[in-house]
DNA sequence: TATAAGACCTAGTAATACAGTAGGATATTG
DNA sequence: CAATATCCTACTGTATTACTAGGTCTTATA
């Protein structure tokens, strides 16, 4: 089991992609800037997420990422997932054929515990998020700064 | 967040360890047999539990290794905390500086699910799986297999 | 008292994955 | 046509994992 940056990296910004639904597509290059992850890095990670049917994309200028489905159909376990990121806490992959083709002694254990996490995720959707008081606080302050951040390169 | 091979290892010698406890010091060579992990890396592991006060040595011949406290005191966390293999999901360490000082978008999410799993995972004592069917099930295989295969090499 | 069983310690290593960089191709808007 | 943006592939430094190899120190026992 994993969960790095690169999970989370996914999460938050499919977050942000729900955050700013509204104003039409949402570029890459925007998500970079307000979340602070590498370009070119998200542009891997939404390579997958759109294989997963999690975003589709829009080409061309004024184009980028659309949520795949309704903000509250997409579930935080989803997006793990979709970059590679397993849950599993098994080495067997909950196959149960740990040690010579048989469980090993803390199989049940770990199946527990990728269980519990994986009910955990899977209860938390983008719009559960978005409705979240500290997102939106944290969100708005990622706004303005951008907005700041955009007068000051246009004034040089 | 990161679980691999690792802390699997160190529970599941601990555990070993808990169901050996009766017939005194348990060696890494036994625990190496029956949960097929490497000796040496075993003794990495265990320099790092005995650190930790997880466990007790007894040098010399017939000697090795002793719970450091009763089984119904050691929980899965601390053992999987002691090698090193953090429960935290969080960048920031729980610290909240994630973003420039302050808070990152997805904060929140990741400290509520390190407590997630840290809640499960400090919920189980060594005693706890001692007392569990499967592992019983398991442990009596082992030692089965253990046996049979102490007679085999005495044979030759 | 010599021997062997075991803990204890350090260094090194192949494989893997992460996180990021670089450079370009393709599509679309204006 | 130019600019914007997705899309795609290859490469790279770094860290960690899981493991091996060698050795030293301690102590029960024959």
């Amino acid at each position: 089991m994993r969960l790095t940056t690169k999970g989370r990296y996914a999460v938050t910004a499919m977050l942000d992609l729900a955050l700013h639904a509204k104003q039409g597509p949402v570029s890459l290059a925007d998500i970079s800037a307000r979340q602070e992850i590498s370009l070119s890095y998200l542009e891997q990670l939404f390579a997958k997420l759109r294989r997963n049917e999690l975003v589709q994309s829009v080409r061309g200028p004024g184009g980028g990422y659309r949520l795949g489905a309704e903000a509250a159909q997409i579930v935080v376990a989803q997006i793990i997932d979709a970059v590679n990121e397993s849950i599993d806490a098994t080495s067997c992959g909950g196959e149960g054929n740990c040690q010579d083709g048989q469980i090993c002694l803390t199989h049940h254990l770990w199946c527990d515990l990728s269980k519990q996490i994986h009910q955990f995720l899977s209860g938390i959707s983008l719009a559960d998020l978005v409705a979240r008081q500290d997102v939106v606080a944290v969100a708005k302050r990622q706004d303005d700064l951008q907005a700041l951040d955009l007068i000051e390169a246009s004034a040089v």
